[in-house]
DNA sequence: AAAAAATAGGCATTTTATTGCCTATTCACT
DNA sequence: AGTGAATAGGCAATAAAATGCCTATTTTTT
């Protein structure tokens, strides 16, 4: 799991959406700069702040033991 | 996906592994006072902290559709 | 029961993520 | 092509995580 892994999994997904940085980012309750940093692999996020993201788009971060 | 959640996760792998907070705090690259607060489920930790500690334990954070 | 090992957490310091402000560039729509 | 919306990223200030040092408590071992 690496940063712009998540960055583009969490891109797609808005796009899908159809909800702007700026929107998402109020929904989850950060700011833009921050979304747009990790939208683009920039940085490295609070776990805090990847579920606020996550649960925003209905998404969720899971721990699971490597196959 | 909370953060006393993955502490009990990690300190379970840990302790099956038979491995002290100071031996995976080395193996993971991080201090014993972090790893020490995230088992305990306090703090907001940093991805790559977690990361270096799930790698250290055999273990993967992943990003999934909430069902 | 005693000793040693491991865990816990307070506190100050250092490092780094988050944020806001700014302008530039790219994208979408008419 | 032109216009407005959306995205991108530099930079300084702020907030918070990571760290190190310390002692106390709990757990394990003999």
């Amino acid at each position: 799991m690496e940063l712009i892994a998540i960055g583009e999994i969490i891109r797609e997904r808005r796009k899908s959406r159809k909800v702007t940085q700026d929107d998402l980012a109020e929904i989850a309750g950060i700011s833009i700069r921050t979304l747009r940093d990790i939208e683009n692999g920039m940085g490295n996020p609070e776990l805090e702040t990847l579920v606020k993201i996550c649960h925003a788009l209905g998404l969720e971060i899971k721990v699971e033991v490597i196959k």
